[in-house]
This record gives C-alpha cells, sequence and structure tokens, in this order.
DNA sequence: CGTAGAATCGCAACATTATAACCGAAGGTC
DNA sequence: GACCTTCGGTTATAATGTTGCGATTCTACG
C-alpha cells in the first residue's frame, strides 16, 4: 500500500517505515549505512517535497556533521545505488522511494504547486520499456517518467 | 513518418525537414525565427546526438555570433516554447523534435554507447498522464520519459 | 515617413549543481 | 597488531543555468 502524500497523513510513520526498509535493504546488500547516509535520508523523508543536495549541506551542518558536497553527494550516491531514493532529473532534487526494491521503472507526479512529489505505482506504466524494446530492438536499463501539474489538494484549495 | 536514428539515413533531410517546419511553426505563432534561434535550431539537429547549451558557445563564437550563455540559454528557451527542441532533463542535453506539434507528453530512448537519442510515438505512451489524471485526481500539464539502454545498432557492434 | 512600444540582443556578473583529486580515519579480517 | 578496504574530510574546480540592465532592432500605428 503505498501513502497517497496530497492527503493529511501522520508522516511520521512515512519516515519511519523508510528508515525500516533502509535498514533492511542495507543488510540484504552488505553495505553500511553509516549516521551520515542515515542521516541524509531521513532529511530527505523529512517531507514529501524533493530536497536538492545543497539544501541538505546546512541542515547537515547544524547537526555538526561535515558538509561539504562531497559529502552529500556521496551518501545520496549511495542511497540512490540502493534505490532508497530517486534523483528527480527535472528538479535536480531526490526524493525517497516509497517501495524500494521495484524495478528499472519508476515514476512520480510533480505538483508544481505545492511542490510534493507522489510516486506512481508501477503497473501505471512498468509495461512501457518492455513495449519499446520490442518495438525499438533496443535493452532498456532504466526508464524515468516525471509528470508536472498541479495535485488534487492544490486544485482544491484554487476553486 | 519518424526516421530511426540508428540506422544510416540522409541526415540532411532530416536538417531541412527541421527547418522547414520551424519555419511554419513560427510563422503559425507570429514568432521570429532570427539569425542566432535559426543557427542554434541548426546547431542541435547537426546531429541526434543530444547537445549541451555550453556544447553551442564554440560554435556559435566560430560563426562571430555573440557567444554568452545567456544568447544560448535564450534561443533554446524560445525553440523550447515552440515545441521545436526537447530537453533531456537526465543529460542536461538538448535534441530536435522530430515531430513538433505534439501534446504535452514526449519520450525519448537514449544510446548509453552511442549518444543518438530517438524519440518515439505517441501512441506508446500519450495515455499515461490521461490514467494518472483519473487515478490521482490531478491535473498534468507536462509528461517527460526518458528511457536508457543501448540501441539496435550498438547490440550488433558489441556481439 | 516618424515615433512609441515591444521584442530581441550584448554584456557582465553571479547562482546553482556536481565532480576531481588527495589523503587520513575508521572498520573489518586474519 | 598488520593489512586491506571502505568511508569521510578538505580544497579546489567543473558544468550548467540565471539575473539585471542598457542598447539595438523590429513592428504597429498615426
Ligand atoms: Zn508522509
Ligand atoms: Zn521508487
Ligand atoms: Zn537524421
Ligand atoms: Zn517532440
Amino acid at each position: 500500500m503505498t501513502q497517497n502524500v496530497y492527503r493529511p497523513h501522520d508522516h511520521s510513520t512515512c519516515i519511519d517505515n523508510a528508515m525500516e526498509q533502509a535498514k533492511a535493504v542495507c543488510e540484504q546488500n552488505g553495505a553500511r549505512l553509516t549516521k551520515v547516509r542515515q542521516r541524509v535520508l531521513e532529511l530527505v523523508w523529512s517531507s514529501h517535497k524533493p530536497v536538492g543536495a545543497y539544501d541538505l549541506l546546512p541542515l547537515l551542518a547544524n547537526e555538526g556533521f561535515n558538509s561539504a558536497p562531497p559529502t552529500v553527494y556521496r551518501a545520496l550516491d549511495f542511497l540512490l545505488e540502493l534505490g532508497l531514493i530517486h534523483r528527480l532529473a527535472s528538479l535536480n532534487a531526490y526524493v525517497g522511494c516509497s517501495h524500494p526494491g521495484h524495478g528499472r521503472a519508476s515514476c512520480f507526479f510533480l505538483c508544481q504547486s505545492c511542490g510534493k512529489a507522489q510516486e506512481l505505482e508501477s503497473q501505471l506504466y512498468d509495461d512501457l520499456s518492455t513495449r519499446v524494446e520490442s518495438t525499438l530492438g533496443v535493452k532498456i536499463d532504466h526508464q524515468i517518467t516525471e509528470l508536472s501539474g498541479i495535485c488534487p489538494s492544490c486544485l482544491d484549495q484554487s476553486s
């Protein structure tokens, strides 16, 4: 079950779930969820708004962590590698993966008004790569889709 | 009919078609295809490999054009606005639109080996926005999809 | 024409995002 | 402890994109 991020919800459970899954994924892959990495993941999950790498720098600095770009980017790369976060190319920003372990394809809806990002269920789009592979005769590694518009909550408020 | 960019073809007709369509689109929209804009479009179309904004700077400089970032970005923004080119967010690069005038959705396959970008026909993906709109209750402006992998030509060569 | 308004362009500075290179620190293994 | 590997600190730099302002060019209209 995936949360609808545009509805009010107990976001602390989003964070808790994410951190718990992260630990499991790391263990499964023999990867070390160090303090910096864990804290970066928590900060990325602190809301459903994608966060820029440079937004994290002062937050980490406040907590006594080193805060130079390489520190943040290394943590982000680690989390990307394990599929715990996604990079939203159209925003140059990062957001937690709401169901880690999914395949090569991802799809997000991005509200232009409130900025929150909703990751979509894969059955809506994950056949695209397969269709394109057979149409073009290509081999596909990754598929990203980003939809931009206005979310239901913002639509309500503007009416 | 859309060209398969991974097959050998007479690329000058790609360019000619693109420039002709550009003139038509501009006329239709009361927009001015100035020298810089036209030349930027030609340069973007000079191959099927997406080109970075900063790659264009020296090329324009060689031809006596002003070559400061704003010049290039203004031309690119103009062309994006009219739908004559696309920006590939995952590459920070720009490529000509192979069928200008299409709707809010676009989809590209990007070969990681040769770098060429193939724009796909919309019937493969343009129902996604509609499905997401009804699923989430959102209003969608733009949809971008980028598929990364290996093209048929590069697959052949590696076997 | 001729002038007013709008669009375009030249230019300088700056902002944002990401990477390279080098080395020391920390942790795991024997 | 000796060794190896991974991780993190530090400095500098690269790559991409934007802002602001004034000069120029185009267009519309009288
Ligand atoms: Zn939440
Ligand atoms: Zn995901
Ligand atoms: Zn061609
Ligand atoms: Zn297109």
